[in-house]
RNA sequence: GGAGGGAUACCCAAGCGGUCAACGGGGGCAGACUGUAAAUCUGCUGGCUCAGCCUUCGGAGGUUCGAAUCCUCCUCCCUCCA
C-alpha cells in the first residue's frame, strides 16, 4: 500500500492544476474510495490519444482503489458545449445513445478496469428534473459569475451572441456532481470554469465541494495545435498497429517527451533517465521506438507492437514494403489502363490530376521501380505493389474485363 | 426599424472588364537531405480522355465579342445608430 504522498505524486503527474490540493490530500487520508467523475460528450465516441490523457488519469485513480464514474453527457449533449464552435446539436435518439455508449466502453476499457468503472448518463437525473427543477438550479448562480468564464466574457465584450441556454451547460454539468456526490472531477484545462461551478453548486446543495483536477490538452502530431480529428493531427486508438506506430514515430523529438509524460505509465524517473541518455548521445529515434511500442501495445497487444516495430524498421530503414496494405482489384480492357487512372482507382490519389502530378514529382513506384512516363498504360496482370510517396501503398491486381 | 461594409480555391488574403485556373502567406502533398523526425532547400497544390479540353470567385438572372471584375434581384455575415 502506498503512502498518501506517493499517491499524490502519482495523481499530480502531468496535471495542470489540482484545486484545492490540500483538500485532495485530506480526502485521501480518510482512506475510503473516492468518487472520481469525468464527463464525456455523447456525440464523438471515436477516441484518440488526446482523450486518453484524461482516461489515463482515471486509471491512476482506479489503481489507487478509487471509484471511477465515466459520465456520458447525453442530456448536456442537447445543449452543446458553448466553448466549441459547433452550433446546437440535434438531440440523439435513445438508440444512438446506447450505441455510442457501447462504442465508448469498447474503447475506454482498453485503459480502464471494467470491474471498477461505473458508466452513467446524466439524463438519468436531468430528465426527471423538469422545468421547475431547472429554474431552481438556475437560481443558484448569477449572470455576473457566469460572465467570468473567459469564453463568455470575450464574446460579451465583442458583442457576439451568447444564447441563454448556453448558461445551462455549466449548471447541468455542475449538478451532475451533486447527483453523483463527486469527490473529485477531472477535465481538460478548458473545463476549468465548468469544474469550478461544480464546486459552487455542490456547496449550494449542501455538499462538500469537489476537488478539481485539470489535465493539459495534448498537442497533436504537429506539436502545435491540439490533437483533434478535424485537424487531422491525431492518432485514433482504434487505428491499425502499423499506422499508429508510424504516426507516433513521426512526432518531433521535443514532443516525444510530452507524450511520454502524458500517455505512458512509465515512472517519471525512468523518463528522466531516457532524456539523460539522449542528451548523452543516444539516438532519439530509438527512444521513440519505445514510446510507439508501449502505446501500440496498449491498444493492440505486445506481439502486434513488436511486429509494427519490425515492419517500421523494414520499411523506413531498409526501404522494404510493408507487409499489410490494401489489396485492390481493377478491371482492365484490352486497351490497358493508364497509370493515372490506376492510381486513382486504387485510392492512392484523389484524382488523376493529382496522380499525374505525383508521377511528375517522381513519387510513384511500381514494385520499387520509379515511374517516369506519365503515359504508361498497364495491361492485365499483377499483383504488383504500387506506392505513392513513402506511406501510401496498395497491392494491385489488374483483371481482364469481359468485353462488351 | 435605420445607415454602412462584406461574401474569392482547405484557411487567410489580393484582384475591380480581357494577358485569371486566379498574386502572396499559411496548411497540405511530393522530391532532396536525415535518425523516422525537426530544421533547411526545391517543386506541386480545381477536374478530365492532360502540350488540349471542361467547370470554378455566395446564389439566380442581365449587359458585353469577352465578367471574379459592371447592372438587377435573392441569401448569409459583420459594424454603427435605435
Amino acid at each position: 500500500m502506498s503512502t498518501i504522498e506517493e499517491s499524490l505524486a502519482i495523481l499530480r503527474r502531468g496535471a495542470e492544476e489540482i484545486l484545492p490540493e490540500n483538500d485532495l490530500r485530506a480526502r485521501l487520508e480518510e482512506g475510503r474510495p473516492l468518487r472520481i467523475k469525468a464527463g464525456f460528450d455523447p456525440t464523438a465516441p471515436d477516441l484518440h490519444l488526446g482523450h486518453t490523457v484524461l482516461i489515463n488519469k482515471l486509471r491512476q485513480f482506479q489503481d489507487l482503489g478509487h471509484e471511477v464514474i465515466f459520465l456520458i453527457g447525453d442530456f448536456t449533449g442537447m445543449i452543446g458545449d458553448p466553448s466549441g464552435k459547433t452550433a446546437t446539436r440535434p438531440a440523439l435518439t435513445p438508440e444512438q445513445i446506447s450505441e455510442n455508449a457501447r462504442t465508448y466502453k469498447e474503447q475506454i476499457f482498453r485503459i480502464l478496469d471494467p470491474e471498477r468503472t461505473r458508466v452513467e448518463f446524466n439524463s438519468r437525473w436531468m430528465g426527471p428534473m423538469q422545468a421547475e427543477g431547472m429554474i431552481r438550479l438556475a437560481a443558484k448562480y448569477t449572470v455576473a459569475r457566469m460572465l467570468e468564464r473567459d469564453d463568455f466574457h470575450k464574446r460579451y465584450e465583442e458583442n457576439r451572441s451568447i444564447a441563454v441556454h448556453e448558461f445551462l451547460y455549466p449548471l447541468v454539468q455542475a449538478y451532475d456532481s451533486v447527483a453523483l456526490e463527486a469527490d473529485v472531477e477531472l477535465g481538460g484545462t478548458d473545463q476549468k470554469f465548468n469544474l469550478l461551478v461544480g464546486r459552487e453548486i455542490q456547496r449550494e446543495y449542501g455538499q462538500r465541494p469537489q476537488v478539481i483536477l485539470t489535465m493539459p490538452i495534448l498537442e497533436g502530431l504537429d506539436g502545435v495545435q491540439k490533437m483533434s480529428k478535424s485537424l487531422g493531427n491525431y492518432v485514433g486508438i482504434r487505428e491499425g498497429a502499423d499506422d499508429m506506430f508510424g504516426k507516433l514515430m513521426s512526432v518531433s523529438d521535443e514532443l516525444m517527451w510530452r507524450y511520454f509524460e502524458l500517455l505512458t505509465f512509465r515512472p517519471l524517473a525512468e523518463i528522466e533517465r531516457l532524456r539523460q541518455s539522449v542528451a548523452e548521445g543516444r539516438n532519439p529515434r530509438d527512444v521513440k521506438f519505445e514510446l510507439a511500442e508501449e502505446l501500440v501495445g496498449r491498444f493492440h497487444d505486445t506481439a502486434a507492437a513488436s511486429r509494427a516495430r519490425e515492419s517500421f524498421i523494414a520499411r523506413f530503414q531498409k526501404g522494404a514494403m510493408p507487409d499489410e496494405m490494401p489489396e485492390v482489384d481493377l478491371d482492365v480492357t484490352g486497351e490497358g489502363l493508364g497509370i493515372a487512372s490506376v492510381l486513382k482507382e486504387a485510392g492512392l490519389t484523389p484524382s488523376t490530376s493529382e496522380a499525374l502530378r505525383m508521377i511528375k514529382q517522381g513519387a510513384v513506384r511500381i514494385d520499387g521501380e520509379r515511374v517516369e512516363d506519365r503515359g504508361l498504360t498497364l495491361g492485365a496482370g499483377g499483383p504488383m505493389v504500387i506506392q505513392v510517396g513513402k506511406r501510401r501503398f496498395a497491392r494491385v491486381r489488374l483483371n481482364e474485363a469481359a468485353e462488351g
